[in-house]
DNA sequence: GTAAAGTAGTTTATAAAATAAACTTGTTAT
DNA sequence: ATAACAAGTTTATTTTATAAACTACTTTAC
């Protein structure tokens, strides 16, 4: 009746993450915190989980001097997502758009 | 950039139970339990929540001797799962359907 | 009739998760 | 040098989901 909805991805923040990484395709640390409204706290452990999970890749780098939290979703990633959504319309009738 | 989804709403199984009671406007616990695989003790437990967030009215009955706990979703229920839906549209784009 | 097994549901205890507070490391401005 | 700040991480707290254990009642078997 109802598909079971992936527990890493039904979380707000990491879906607004993932969200977030699938119409950019990369972005930094401080970009992500600003978009999702996340604390650096609440956002460096579940980047930590995504990543664990294989969903998103991360890179620390730079910007000139300061450092620079790269990430970037992974095809798994986009895969997972997927299936999210459509775990999700047999919860959910979804018309227009 | 994200809208917010509502806690209450954003849970498996509480989820499935508000999108089955839309759907049939009325159902017995046994049903509902039957209908999302749900245990009982969880069952009564989010039964509970929606019941006191106004979200689903809860009605104790017979069914000859037998108890049985008729829900129903209202008018609140109805517009706070459009509203959830609504809210995650932010997150997600749907197409089709 | 009474013991055993079953049904419907609740309460309570446990495990997992989300989140924020406190901290670390380094940087820029004074 | 010292103070304030930025980028993250770690740890601690609170919340939440979930199942296990229980209650109350009913039916079936002897």
């Amino acid at each position: 009746m109802f598909k079971e909805l992936n527990p890493l991805l039904h979380s707000e923040l990491r879906l607004g993450i993932m969200s977030l990484l699938l119409s950019v395709e990369t972005a930094d640390f401080v970009y992500i915190r600003e978009q999702t409204g996340a604390t650096a706290g609440n956002l460096s452990v579940q980047l930590d989980k995504l990543s664990k999970a294989g969903y998103i890749e991360i890179e620390k780098t730079y910007k000139g001097k300061a450092p620079c939290t790269l990430c970037k979703i992974t095809p798994e990633g986009v895969n997972a997502f997927g299936q999210y959504v459509d775990a999700l319309k047999s919860y959910i009738h979804f018309k227009d758009e």
